[in-house]
DNA sequence: CAGATCTCAGCTATACTGAAATGC
DNA sequence: CGCATTTCAGTATAGCTGAGATCT
């Protein structure tokens, strides 16, 4: 049986889908160097915005709170990220990525630009972007709905 | 923070986003009318192709087999199909779609159109038909790798 | 015999919730 | 006081696996 027409045109079974792909690829090739989807986005989070409060982490990544503290335990003991208390306001953490933990993350960035071919092989760069450009939309919309 | 621009620009993390709200939001109003999602997918495959076995409706709706089995147990409960044992091959059931449930998923239909218009609202129709083909190919080619 | 089907029991990862402890 | 942060314990669901019983 093939897929009915009724899903094979519906925008949320054909994101739902595309994410089951998505995330298979990303756990694979992500897993298979000992590390986690979370990581990565926190790793890049620290990149661009240099020493974070994790709950800034969480908001800017959209990684649970309480997700965050289980993947910077991991990231803290493998020596990507330091945490000390940060002396402004005793209640947060100042969570600064360390030199191999940017090393770490460039590994990273190779793996999850492997990914990106693999998920999006059949189109051109031109698809891609637009692909990019749709989505973005749609996260965007959402995210200022949802925390409005 | 920000989402920082390593994941802005990923296909994968935007994908993943989407979904997060695709689901939230078919399941607020799939579940505010007392179904499940995937109950919709095999109502839509029995009107598309008619008595089916359950190995069929899974293969044609992408729900595991074993869920296949639990979300036709509830359809079946409340009268949306019925379950017989297929007199040409014993091992399978032919699974028919009632009156009540040919009802029942087009009250699904209209609740599942107003989620496309929920998810997508900032696209104009054309925008929406370019999503659907970009998502389509990624969907089928990984479909395609996947059982080959 | 190999292979398909239906069923159940259970597993894992993801996203999320509640509450406590602490500090602003 | 109200509110924010970190942490931990636990929940819900989706998707999936394994195995048994049955049949082709």
């Amino acid at each position: 049986m093939r897929t009915p027409s009724m899903l094979n045109t519906a925008p949320t079974w054909l994101i739902n889908q595309a994410s089951l792909h998505a995330t298979r690829i990303v756990n694979d090739r992500i897993g298979a160097m000992g590390a986690h989807r979370y990581q990565y986005r926190l790793l890049a989070a620290l990149a661009e915005y240099g020493d974070s409060s994790q709950a800034d982490l969480s908001r800017g990544t959209m990684v649970d709170r309480s997700d965050v503290v289980a993947a910077l335990k991991d990231l803290e003991a493998d020596g990507y990220v330091r945490r000390s208390p940060d002396p402004a306001d005793n209640r947060r953490n100042v969570v600064t990525l360390t030199p191999t933990g940017r090393r770490r993350l460039r590994e990273m960035e190779k793996s999850v630009a492997a990914c990106q071919d693999e998920l999006l092989a059949p189109h051109t760069e031109h698809e891609r972007e637009r692909l990019v450009a749709l989505l973005s939309r749609v996260v965007e919309h959402h995210a200022a709905a949802h925390e409005g």
